[in-house]
Order: C-alpha cells, then structure tokens, then sequence
DNA sequence: TCTTAACTTGAATGATCACTCAACAACAGG
DNA sequence: CCTGTTGTTGAGTGATCATTCAAGTTAAGA
C-alpha cells in the first residue's frame, strides 16, 4: 500500500511491486490477479483504516477537540495517515479520472463512504450537543471532508513553513465551526 | 495542454501527444527536447492562465463577488479552468510527489506564485475596505487556495447532486468571510 | 516413503515506452 | 537552377511494461 501511496498507481512497476513485496511475479499474480486489483485491494485497506481514524476522532472528547487535534497532527505531519502524504484515495480519484474507470469507481466510492462516516460523526455530535441540533449533517460533512482534502493536498508542498501549517490548521478550524454556526437544515 | 490535463503525465504516452500535436516524434523532440519538458511547458502555459484568471477575480466587483461568482462557476462547470477537473498544478504536485523532482519542483513553484496572487488580491481587497484593512494577506491567501484546492477536487467526484455542489460553493464563500473577519495581523 | 495438492519461481512473451537519426521536403537568397 | 538552412518524417532503438507458465519446491496425509 506505501508504494501506491506513494508513487501512485502508473507511477508503480511490477518490479517495485516485487521487490516491496518481496514475491516474484508469479505468487503476485496468484494472489491478486493483476496489478489493477491488487492496487483496488490496497486502496480498500486504505479506506478502510481510514474510516477507522474518522470514527475515532470523537472516541473521548468533543467534534471540535477531535478535529482540532487532527488538523493540528496533519500540519505538524504526526498524523498516522497524513505524513507529508495526500489521502491515496484522492491521489487515485485524480490519477484514474480519465484513463482507468475501475479505481476511479472504487475512489469516488470511497469517497462517498469516507462523507457517511462525517455525516456519522456529526450527526452525532449535534445529537450531543456539540453544535446545533438542526445542522443539515451531510452538508456540514461534505464541507468538512472538502476542506480536509484541500488541507492535505496543500501541506504536500514541500516549502510550506511551520507556522503557516498551524495557522492553516487553525484557519480550518474556525472556518468550520462558523459553518458549523450557520448550516441549518432548511 | 489539455491532454496532460485529462491523463496526467505518465497517463499521456507519446503516441497520445502525436496524435493531439499532429506531430511525429522528431518534430516534438526538435520542439521541445523531451516529454518532461513540454510537460513543463504545458503547465507553465496552464499556470499563466490560471493567474490571470485569478486577477480578473475583482476587476469589475468586490472581493466577496467574485468569489461568489467564481465559486458558483467552479460548482457549475461553467469555470473556464474548472470543468469538472481538479487543478493541473495539484494534480501534477500530487503524482510527481516521490517520482518525478523536476516536475514536484515547478509545480510548488507555481502553487506559491498563485499564493502571491492571491495574496494580492486580498491585499487590494482589504485597501478597498471589502475586508478588515488589518487582515493578515497571506496567511487568508493560504486558506483561500485551500479552500479553492479542496472544493475544485471533491467536485470532480462523479457523483455529486447539482445542488449539493451548489450548496457546498455556498459554504465555502460563508467559510472564507467568517475566517476574513477574524484573521487579523497579530 | 510415495502421492498429491498448493504454492513459488524466474525466464520468456509481446506490447508499449520514450527517444534517435538518416533521409527527405520546403523554401529563401544568390 | 543551385545551395544552404530549417524543419519534418517514420522506421528503428533498447529498455521496460504487465503478464504467463512450465518447472521446481514444500509440506501434509496415507
């Protein structure tokens, strides 16, 4: 899954395949199939970890403790799936846009699946009381995955300076709460 | 240009650009000297219209129209940069990540030369009097750009409702006032 | 120890990759 | 009409691509 991660799905031989998986071509291929499912099973392993990681954000503590803890571990780079990476499933949506159907399905399935989870997380939180109770969930959710997205695409810039990051970080958070404030459902 | 834009770079083989340049190997070598250069040279054309399109964003209207009106273009497809593709620059920053340096390195630069104009923008903005003349430019230039990042990937998701892309545009313009009006100079 | 089934190996496959270059065409100046 | 220049052509290069498969290895049951 790391090699995917991170050279992408075309940007991976077999060769590295082989050598990262230290099998040789024929165990891979009787064990996946072809390069395109064993990239589909990584992808679902992906996805799935991190569905893990949205449902813990508000395991012991408030949404807006959870989320600020999280952006601040993606600006510092300490998050378990954010280290200086974009989220493959994102990386996949945009490589498979027009060339590879299947991973472009499977990502934007993902994706959708990954909104669920947000609209999980903060369906419970307004039942909770952490925001209003008349939130439209799914629109919030939505809002707060495109702005996780736009947050990890832009900390993979290399020259991006630590303070900017946490200011960042910080930026997102109060934007999503003044969101948060106002998305009521109608 | 728009080739690499649908298939990324190492989506579009050399059979791909002939048949899009009508031209045969010899000529694009003799034109350009490799594949990875008239990458470059695609990318710097992309980027050059990206920044004037940014200026444009307030020349006949304050900022929070343009915005509005960039925002509602983006989420309508109508965008002359934005249909229903995430941002050349952005994609390319997110394959080349660990593969290609050449490519990761003009493609930060890039992103950091639409920050400045982004910047600004702000900036003029905020002499004008359409945000708090003590607001921090860059800093609410890296959350616009992110913004702008997150909401421009999440829309090439197939399966996104009209409304719902609507909704979501709404909701970025609220997000970026909301942080406007806090994000002062310290 | 023999049989059998499951798994692994790596050389070989044809396709496609980015790229080169000797030959050729187009045309301007003399 | 020749000559020099500039640009184009497309078959050909070796490398690398994903994939296959006959042969070999392993291990468990009888």
């Amino acid at each position: 899954m790391d090699l995917f991660w991170s050279r992408g799905y075309l940007g991976t031989s077999m060769k590295d395949l082989e050598d990262g998986l230290d099998m040789r071509p024929g165990s891979i291929y009787a064990a996946f199939g072809s390069k395109e499912q064993l990239f589909l099973d990584a992808l679902e392993l992906y996805a799935h970890g991190m569905q893990e990681e949205i449902a813990d954000l508000t395991r012991d503590q408030p949404l807006e403790d959870g989320l600020a803890a999280y952006f601040q571990a993606l600006a510092k780079g300490t998050a378990s799936r954010g280290v200086g990476r974009a989220c493959l499933i994102v990386r996949s949506l945009l490589e498979a846009a027009d060339t590879q159907p299947v991973i472009l399905g499977q990502a934007e399935a993902f994706l959708s699946q990954a909104e669920s989870g947000f609209t999980a997380l903060i369906s419970a939180a307004s039942v909770r009381g952490d925001i209003p109770a008349d939130t439209d969930c799914p629109r919030l959710a939505r809002y707060l995955q495109s702005q996780i997205m736009g947050l990890r695409v832009i900390l993979q810039r290399p020259g991006l300076s630590a303070t900017a990051r946490l200011t960042l970080a910080d930026d997102m958070l109060a934007g999503f709460l003044a969101v948060a404030a106002g998305s009521r459902a109608t």
